[in-house]
DNA sequence: GAGCCTTACTTCACGGCGTGATCTAACTGG
DNA sequence: CCAGTTAGATCACGCCGTGAAGTAAGGCTC
């Protein structure tokens, strides 16, 4: 109830910027015509905010397009090389530090695996600057609008003046208990840094680049070896109270069902999560991790073994039980099912997922909700963890100097 | 991605009318001073804007308070006679329809029995401008900001600009499909209207002078016959993409467990509905109604009959896993349990629900939240419907042309 | 190819905004 | 009664978006 909306006037022209920017970067070359129509600004601040935008190199025209004989309409666009985004993806087995364009094209990308399962923060923390000072060498860091990284785990952002130090993660699976993340990293770069819970930086991507392109409400579900979702409320992120929203793996979908490697009893994850699907075969060749593992309970299903069909057609069952809640209390507009466990299974249960979640929920939300796979794949995180400051730089209305 | 944020100069203005105009309305008498400390706008614009809103009525002066040896601070509130509210309760027995006044005083209140559960809809729209008729006796209509009214229901907003003429209403138990409730209302009266579903004008009379005061991101959880929720995101109510979020009766506990009277089997409402636990119990008095059932049944369990304290610890134990789906998933900083059939359990099954809580959801999101009950029982429904048009007047910094 | 029409974009006077410096009001303490 | 102190009012300033008027840049007609 404090510092809410705009004050000033200034503030005003910081949101039209933003308006206008946001506007030619996802809708592509645009001319200053369409942005009028579809901003409400009047052509004079339209025109008045583009030549800006213009000087500080944030926008240029490319071409034109003809206009029923009159003057042709001159398109604009942001220049993808105007500015460059970092984005990190902290992953159990490695870490993925990759290089972008404002079009989010990779320019550079380098690897780290881990040996502990990330539960040493010291190597990740080594691994990530190891790889930023990897993929900038030769590029002019003032060129560079922010790092953005994908943790596995709960995000709290701390204060958002205090420059990061106030980012702390918390994940049970990998040990992590309030590790300060943020100041760790400060020490290391000087670069603006973002940090958020990976699944939601894969959400982030699947809505603006992947299957949830033009929804405003959605939950991007994610099914890895665990189960997690990214709530996405009027387009924005949503974090709740302390950023940990979204913690979907462990509803509780059979009160005292199967145990779950939380310790609970019948959490989602216990039902879908490829983990527990593998463990719960039991056929899986020895030694395979979970991808190969699940890879193999698909195939043993594709060939029609009783027991593989029986476990998938049950997860079928609860994934669908488990969207029905989400479609029950989120009221979204789409379900996208991303995650490589998700991808895998996605073509094979949709089906009965879909007949699952039509029978589990309530028939008006869910005339209003479809049932979609992600289509940008796991490797995705990295494009989403860019995306965190490219946010706050179109939100910002294009600010370089606060970076 | 349109219209976001305000455009010209004079939304600036409206901006800070209605963050003053809030603070003083729900900070009670304060001083410009502090309401230049709060909002963060400057002396000179408090001056400019309480000038404004006195002019108009909207505030007055109410005495002064000493300030270290200079002059007093002179103490500003919003005139609860300045103008008057509607709050209409549409229930399945009843339809109750107050005048209030800007302090959400009750000045006068009409109810109107119905006879058939509330299927008929004409029968509703009948009471509704009947009582309207009867409390607004004597009253000047153009001092009435609105009228809001509570539902048993999803109610779909449509165009905001229709005058309500949008206003469409969906509910599975009183049989109402895609009613047109708002063109019905049109037509027996010109005062502005606002309906929604009845839990969330509940929740919302919770948060503003209730059990939630003071939060920023909580879910109201109402068990009654049924189960519903109010969730708050940001102060505001969650409405999903279709106004129907929020859905969390028949969020699925255990599949294939109870019977639901939805039809579904596992559903929140099956074990802890009023309804479903008179109904499973199976010992109430023959006639008796669902309060008086669950009056008879906490009895028994007061009485240490088993059947009836098993009951019990059960529906606590579920309640409790269902609270900590909602912990998980929205991340609230507080649940507050209301309804008739939650304010009646609560006192006994608290501390149940509280541990039941505390074992199914995460740790992190779960230290985050506190769970209570709600302070202003069951009949608050009509000023939560009351406070519908009062947060589109202090939404509109008290904007009385616009209506 | 010259004039004219159409459409896209630019320029500019205007009313309005919040800020911050400065001024006035109101009360206390000696 | 007068200085000290704090609350609130006033006002010049820089900036904003609007909308009307002006200019640029094409096609079309004769």
């Amino acid at each position: 109830m404090t510092a809410r909306g705009k004050r000033t006037v200034r503030d005003l022209r910081r949101g039209s910027r933003s308006i206008l920017l946001r506007r030619v970067y996802f809708d592509g070359p645009i001319s200053r015509q369409e942005l009028g129509q579809s901003t409400g600004l009047s052509a004079g601040s339209i025109s008045n905010v583009t030549a800006e935008l213009l000087a500080d190199g944030l926008l240029e025209e490319c071409g034109s397009v003809e206009s029923d004989g009159g003057r042709p309409r001159i398109l604009l666009r942001v220049p993808p090389g105007r500015a460059r985004l970092v984005g990190v993806d902290v992953g159990e087995t490695q870490v993925r530090v990759a290089l972008f364009d404002l079009a989010l094209t990779e320019l550079a990308a380098s690897d780290h695996p881990l040996t502990d399962g990330g539960h040493d923060v010291g190597q990740v923390v080594a691994a990530v600057l190891g790889g930023l000072d990897e993929v900038l060498a030769g590029t002019d860091p003032a060129t560079v609008l922010g790092v953005g990284i994908g943790v596995p785990g709960i995000v709290e952002q701390g204060d958002p003046a205090a420059d990061g130090h106030g980012i702390v993660v918390h994940s049970q699976t990998i040990g992590w208990d309030a590790v300060p993340l943020g100041r760790l990293l400060r020490a290391g770069t000087s670069l603006p840094l973002y940090v958020d819970n990976g699944a939601k930086t894969l959400g982030q991507a699947e809505m603006w680049f992947g299957a949830g392109r033009g929804a405003r409400h959605a939950v991007i579900a994610l099914v890895g070896s665990g189960v997690g979702a990214c709530v996405i409320v009027d387009g924005a992120r949503f974090r709740g109270a302390t950023s940990s929203a979204g913690e979907w793996g462990h509803t509780r979908l059979h009160v005292g069902g199967r145990r779950c490697r939380c310790g609970a009893r019948g959490c989602l994850e216990a039902y879908v999560g490829a983990a527990a699907l593998v463990k719960c075969w039991g056929r899986a060749p020895a030694g395979a991790d979970d991808k190969a593992g699940l890879a193999a309970l698909l195939g043993a299903a594709t060939d029609g073994q009783q027991a593989a069909v029986e476990l998938l057609d049950e997860a079928a069952e609860y994934f669908g039980a488990a969207i029905a809640d989400l479609v029950n209390l989120f009221n979204p507009e789409r379900i996208v099912i991303g995650g490589w466990a998700g991808l895998l299974l996605g073509p094979r249960l949709l089906p009965g997922i879909r007949r699952s979640a039509a029978r589990h929920a309530l028939r008006f939300p869910h005339a209003q909700t479809s049932i979609e796979l992600g289509t940008l794949g796991p490797d995705a995180v990295t494009v989403g963890a860019a995306a965190l400051p490219l946010s706050h730089f179109l939100d910002s209305g294009g600010d370089l100097t606060q970076r």
